[in-house]
RNA sequence: GGCGCUAUCGUCUAGUGGUUAGGACACCAGGUUUUCAUCCUGGUAACAGGAGUCCGAUUCUCCUUAGCGCUACCA
């Protein structure tokens, strides 16, 4: 039977090195569309085989933000709040971080929890002659390859323990308690042939394959052994990941093969890389799901725009903006593509934007709430400026406006550091705005800010200059009655008027519920002036009175 | 160094043995806009190079080049 003709089970393997990384993302999308494009299983398993690099609290994160962003999972690793939508009947408590649960027929999925099963399996190798202790200190390790090295050879183990110690000699030696390895016997001169699914057929020849380590000296499988047993144990039909493995793929065949297991099938998507072509990371921007979600990036539009690097539908389409129930409909691994691609801020915002006009008004609200607050810049709604009183606060304001013109005038030294930070503001828009300004103009919206905002009678302003304003956003087609329901979508859930708010029109109503005028700082600066607390209160009341 | 993967506008990509090589982002220009995370119209811009097969190659083959990945008792 070939994989594609048994149940489809994939799964997501990451290794809990501290946060979700935006390149993991899209290898655990690509993996949930699959499956759930063939209604088969999508599993997560917890790779924590390499003490050295554990990090507290790195499993909760990966489960909560691949949680965040809609990706739902059948079987593996769990937090609790999760639990009871899996179906699953065998649900156990994970020995190693508490609070997490492990559901699921094939568990445990976590790889340390799992350690005496790969030792039966690499024992069962060595005795089935595919794989040979190894005595070798990591300074012999290290001699030998500096030596290949200088002589330009491949740096690859001399097979020193294979060759020169007799049956007798490793028996003795395992007793003495000896730091010892298990490596794979890798046949000589031997060409692994295979289809990938994105690449088609791959080939290696097994002389340029060192004999891997399989089972370490700390008692921890590697990767290879581990992610081999694991697959096979799971069932897992396609394994699905980055193209940083293709080159062990054929170690992984050997062992399939070694062991008389059937191979997966096996798909290679391509790296994410910087703008420079490198395969991305955390020098050159976020990489972090979170990071993402904390500037106010929707996670439909992350998932959009990382689905799309790499892959799309083809055949002529000119759709750039998918749901995820159209992604799982579309999604065909062949269609996924070999080279690399760089990721483009540019478009995610752009597709994010896409998104946002698509929200309800009320719901975009808040988003600008949580956007206003997340700013890097404007720091203003911690507990420490909430404490403090109006003098503070202007004398705050100020002086931050201050230090906005002065970047505004070195704005050519600015260096990419602040990239984030003049993105967040618009400021090519900006700068535009405040060069033509006088100073005196720029006085008036500074000093007035909060004189407007404090003089106002607010309560009773707001809500009538709120329906005009909104009226005139709307192009004065409607009715006010109309309006009242496209502000208050509770009045008629099915009012897919809503939608035609823009994300600029949306500003003006926002300004009017903050200040009840209409012409004002930018409600930006307004609910920053405000406070988290008034601002939202605001809002509700101008909703509300509508 | 060895092995492998990859190669269409700046970026994400569509596409074909014969096309004005299409779209999107970005960019530029113009317009719209009561400042703001508005909108509209238009424009610039690509088949890495060289052989071969063919009437014809961006498309098929080979080579070169470049980029990247891997080359650990990391994953």
């Amino acid at each position: 039977m070939t994989n594609q003709e048994k149940k489809i089970r994939v799964r997501f393997a990451p290794s809990p090195t501290g946060y979700l990384h935006i390149g993991g993302l899209r290898t655990a999308l690509y993996n949930y569309l699959f499956a759930r494009k063939h209604e088969g299983v999508f599993a997560l398993r917890i790779e924590d085989t390499d003490q050295k690099r554990f990090v507290a609290g790195a499993v909760e994160n990966l489960i909560k933000a691949l949680e965040q962003m809609g990706l739902n999972w059948d079987e593996g690793v769990f937090e609790d709040a999760q639990i009871q939508n899996i179906k699953s009947a065998k649900k156990e408590n994970s020995k190693t971080y508490p609070g997490i649960i492990e559901a699921g027929e094939f568990g445990p999925y976590v790889q340390s929890e799992r350690l005496e099963l790969y030792k039966k399996y690499a024992e069962q190798l060595v005795s089935d002659g595919k794989a040979y202790y190894c005595f070798c200190d990591s300074i012999r390790l290290e001699e030998m390859r500096e030596k290949q090295q200088k002589e330009k050879l491949p740096p690859m183990y001399d097979r020193y323990c294979l060759d020169t110690l007799t049956p007798e000699e490793v028996a003795k030696k395992l007793e003495t308690k000896i730091p010892v390895t298990i490596r794979l016997k890798v046949p000589k001169n031997e060409v692994i042939e295979f289809e990938d699914i994105v690449r088609g057929k791959v080939k290696f020849n097994t002389d340029n394959i060192d004999d891997q380590v399989l089972f370490k000296s700390d008692g921890f499988p590697t990767y290879h052994l581990a992610s081999v047993v694991d697959d096979h144990l799971m069932e897992i039909t396609q394994v699905i990941r980055g193209e940083e493995w293709l080159p062990s793929t054929p170690k992984h065949i050997l062992l399939y093969r070694a062991f008389g297991w059937q191979e997966p099938d096996f798909a290679h998507i391509p790296l994410l890389l910087n703008a420079d072509k490198s395969k991305l990371s955390k020098r050159q921007g976020d990489v972090a799901v979170e990071d993402y979600l904390k500037k106010g990036y929707l996670k439909e539009a992350v998932i959009n725009f990382v689905a799309m690097l790499g892959w799309n539908e083809g055949e002529g389409s000119v759709q750039e903006i998918f749901s995820m129930e159209e992604l799982i409909q579309k999604f065909d691994l062949k269609k996924v593509h070999k080279a690399g691609a760089v990721f483009d801020i540019k478009k995610l915002d752009w597709i994010n934007g896409q998104y946002i006009k698509k929200i309800p008004v009320e719901q975009l609200y808040s988003n600008v709430i949580v956007f206003l607050a997340e700013k890097d810049y404007f720091k203003i709604w911690s507990a420490e400026h909430e404490a403090w009183n109006e003098t503070e606060k202007e004398e705050y304001i100020k002086r931050v406006l201050t230090i906005e013109q002065d970047r505004l005038q070195n704005l050519s030294q600015v260096g990419d550091e602040n990239e984030f930070f003049f993105r967040d503001i618009n400021f090519d828009k900006k700068l535009l705005y405040w060069k033509e300004m006088s100073k005196e103009k720029l006085n008036y919206s500074l000093e007035h800010s909060m004189e407007i905002l404090s003089d106002i009678d607010w309560e009773n302003q707001a809500p009538d200059i709120a329906i005009n304003i909104i009226n005139t956003a709307l192009n004065k087609d409607l009715e006010v009655s109309n309006t009242i329901n496209l502000v208050n979508p509770e009045l008629d859930e099915n009012n897919n008027e809503l939608h035609k708010l823009s994300v600029g029109e949306l500003y003006w109503p926002l300004r009017v519920a903050l200040t009840g005028q209409q012409k004002s700082p930018s409600p930006a600066d307004c609910a920053w002036v405000l406070g988290k607390k008034e601002t939202l209160r605001r809002i509700e009341n101008a909703l509300s009175s509508l």
